[in-house]
DNA sequence: CCACGATGCTTTGACAAGCTAGGCATCATC
DNA sequence: GATGATGCCTAGCTTGTCAAAGCATCGTGG
């Protein structure tokens, strides 16, 4: 079965992660929320992606998380950019480029 | 292990195989000679992702294969761009543009 | 002549990462 | 009190790429 819909490509997932929370430490549900507004509803991130991508960001030291308070009042897990984490986002945006510049001039070539 | 080099997308290769196959027919090895001669050296698809590739587009009805004998006389088997491989090819570039853009999109959020 | 590198195809196994599909809890609203 | 939104987590599947190996042919240099 041919596949439809617009999947992520591996590998990119984690760079979304890190640029949506280095605007702000959020939680995981807000995560996927505000990759799809900044993304104009073209991304939609699952859940079962995010957790565990979230999980080994966290490992890695990129994020960290800590239990807080949302304005609603309800308890969610706060992720925050480290400084690895931003440097890790440096990279990923860098090797994203380079790939986009590589894939570009393939679709060039005559 | 955190890996280093620049590997490819997951979901990319197709795209590069049936673009390279585009430009004329052509066996696997000459294939991953022109995608790292169109991507200036910057794309280096393996041998061991190129033949499984080759076999799952030629599976799809994407490319059709036949023995050949190349200019210096060897056997190669030369792959070529079917009219269903020529509809996936402009299918995934659209799909490439696509994420280029949502991606593009969340980076320059604020 | 023969070792080696380049050309050429194939297969195996490992692994990473995303997806589906479920489960669970709280809260507001109808 | 049912339902949907919010919020977190996990198990298992699938896909695709990679590393590594094997095999064969050919040309070239020593």
């Amino acid at each position: 079965m041919t596949r439809q819909k617009a999947d992520l490509l591996q590998g990119t997932l984690d760079m979304l992660i890190l640029k949506a929370v280095s605007l702000g430490p959020l939680h995981g549900y807000g995560i996927i929320q505000r990759i799809r507004q900044m993304s104009d509803e073209m991304l939609q991130v699952e859940q079962g992606s995010l957790y565990p991508a979230l999980y080994r960001s966290e490992q890695k030291g990129w994020v960290s998380s800590k239990w807080e308070v949302n304005e609603t009042g309800r308890s969610a897990k706060f992720y925050t950019l480290t400084r690895a984490g931003r440097r890790q986002l440096e990279a990923e945006e860098a090797s994203w480029d380079r790939l986009v510049l590589a894939v570009t001039k393939v679709r060039q070539a005559t």
